[in-house]
DNA sequence: TAGATTGTTAATCGATTAACAATC
DNA sequence: TAGATTGTTAATCGATTAACAATC
């Protein structure tokens, strides 16, 4: 599906999210059009990018009326995968493994969590909403039973390449990485690093640099 | 302190958070001396990248040996404004928030969480590890007694431009944006987002353009 | 129709990589 | 010293922006 063959530049990804994200606020409050400027003016771009952007999509504009803001979230959302829902599991049930598998953002938009797991006997078979947290010794149990296609990694920086390597042998597809370290996995599996404490530092040098005068400039998407 | 007025572009600050992480694991064992083309191996980068981005800091390597792992974690953190705490607090007591305000990475790397307040009467005054949920009302009054650089929003999306405005208001200098939406600030104040669901959504895309064929193409700093 | 907005090509800008003289 | 590695300039590459003909 899709017409287009060429591999899709990670830039271009990160905003088609964005767009995604405002195209469901906008449908949702009823809007049915919009145009590459009003999309532009929401997120900080020009026109020319935002056009420039669809052009990866299997999808056309309507000249003079814009884009259609339920075909454009339909092609944004099969291009991104998430026209389908993915199984999930956490690894780690500390703070941020608990937080995440309880978030109910993320089901809602098609990633089912299907289990968390950790090492700490004193964590295994405490209650996760309702999950109840596994071993690791049953992690590749969980991965066939539950067909996993990804695996959050939500430990400390010191396990993080075993889990990957653990989450790899039982054999998802992709990994959400949380700790702060670079992990290494085969070619044939995807990882997306979230580095949140990198965030943090981002912050502070924005604000450090702000403060000494120098130009603010907002980072995330744009 | 610094001999380079012009701003670092984001993409050479995303990569310095990295090194800086490299470097603090490197020197916990005992490494001293690093060279640009290590370093590059160990984040997939290649040797010129890394001189041309440490060329931004006030900090010389020495022909022959490479960059001295205290001194680079030193001029890196400078740059960052990591050389210093922070004071923050977390807006939203939902098992994000609370996972925030919990967690043990961000005080050790010098991201003090002071409070966490909530809307919700009925979390208002529950016990977050040390820290007590204040109401949403005192906001302005923890900021400026906790003396507050920082906020991190994590309240659903719909709340989280009104929160803004209210951290903005209170005083601080500087947002982390959990929620999954644009939020929009007055010049003076900084504002990054984290937006983990876009980052699933990364990692959903490259799930299906890997198993469709195309090129695996590892996201996050590279 | 007239005018607005797309799709697309060309121009610009910035970031990455290559290359190499300087140097320890 | 000889050789390895930096600092830095130049070349390449890719991404963003501008411009405009096509079009509804």
């Amino acid at each position: 599906m899709g017409n287009d063959t060429k591999a899709i530049p990670g830039s271009v990804i990160k905003r088609l999210t964005a767009y995604l994200s405002q195209m469901q606020t906008m449908r949702a409050s009823g809007v049915e059009w919009i145009s590459s400027q009003e999309l532009a003016d929401k997120l900080g771009l020009t026109s020319s990018t935002v056009r420039q952007d669809l052009l990866h999509l299997d999808y056309s504009g309507v000249s003079k009326r814009g884009y259609e803001t339920e075909g454009l979230s339909g092609a944004i959302s099969t291009v991104l995968g998430v026209d389908k829902t993915w199984n999930v599991v956490v690894v780690g049930a500390g703070n941020l493994g608990v937080a995440f598998a309880m978030h109910q953002d993320f089901g809602r938009r098609g990633f089912n969590i299907r289990g968390i797991l950790d090492c700490d006997s004193n964590k295994i078979g405490n209650k996760v909403g309702a999950l109840t947290v596994k071993s690791m010794a049953d992690l590749s149990v969980v991965v066939k039973r539950e067909r996993i296609d990804m695996g959050i990694i939500a430990v400390p920086a010191g396990a993080a390449q075993e889990v990957a390597d653990l989450l790899v042998d039982a054999g998802v597809s992709g990994l959400l990485n949380m700790a702060l370290t670079h992990i290494i996995v085969s070619d044939h599996v995807v990882v997306v690093d979230t580095r949140i404490v990198a965030s943090l530092q981002e912050l502070s040098h924005l604000v450090v640099s702000r403060r000494a005068g120098h130009i603010p400039r907002r980072a995330g998407i744009c």
